[in-house]
DNA sequence: GCCAACGTTGGC
DNA sequence: GCCAACGTTGGC
């Protein structure tokens, strides 16, 4: 199992609009870059966790958690001249461009902030974080899915920051 | 609104 | 194949 990080301009389709799609599942259209669609053609698969992610937003970040349904297939948002994605160079004989159905999960308990996953070291080498990136479908891997996680459940409870291990010996 | 960084297009 | 022009992304 594949973990991703998907974004998304929450006014555009925010995570609580995936939640109130029937059976909380949407096709993940719109995508017209060459690597992007190569990753949800070519790696993405059912079962596969995605981080969703609001970009444009304010702040930024990470807010939620989704499944991966099936493999790709075509998007037909490009054969509608009406449709913001129409590309008139994909057809239904050719098409160009893929689409994945994706699933809710769940929201984080507490959005994680782009400047919080900056302050994680377990994320220095995010390809979210490195300069100048900006693909809409990216790989995660597991131990940067699990240190984004975590510090979503540490910033629910308050506890903020460090980026590291939980205090000991609470009381 | 600004602008850096990037991807795509198309002339040559 | 090169590369300038252009459009887009997306944080700030």
């Amino acid at each position: 199992m594949r973990y991703w990080l998907m974004k998304s301009e929450p006014g555009e389709f925010s995570l609580e609009d995936l939640r109130r799609s029937p059976e909380g599942t949407a096709a993940w259209d719109g995508v017209r870059n060459f690597q992007a669609r190569n990753l949800m053609r070519d790696e993405m698969r059912a079962g596969d966790t995605v981080l969703f992610y609001h970009s444009n937003a304010r702040p930024p970040a990470v807010v939620g958690l989704a499944r991966v349904v099936g493999g790709a297939y075509p998007d037909d948002t490009a054969w509608d001249p009406d449709s913001p994605y129409y590309d008139p160079r994909s057809s239904p004989e050719n098409p160009r461009w893929v689409m994945v159905d994706i699933r809710f999960e769940r929201a984080l308990p507490a959005p994680v902030p782009l400047a919080e996953l900056k302050r994680l070291p377990a994320l220095q080498d995010m390809l979210l974080l490195q300069k100048g990136q900006r693909l809409s479908v990216q790989p995660v891997r597991a131990a940067e899915f699990r240190a984004i996680v975590a510090h979503a459940d540490r910033l629910a409870r308050g506890q903020g920051g460090g980026g590291g291990r939980g205090r000991a010996g609470r009381s």
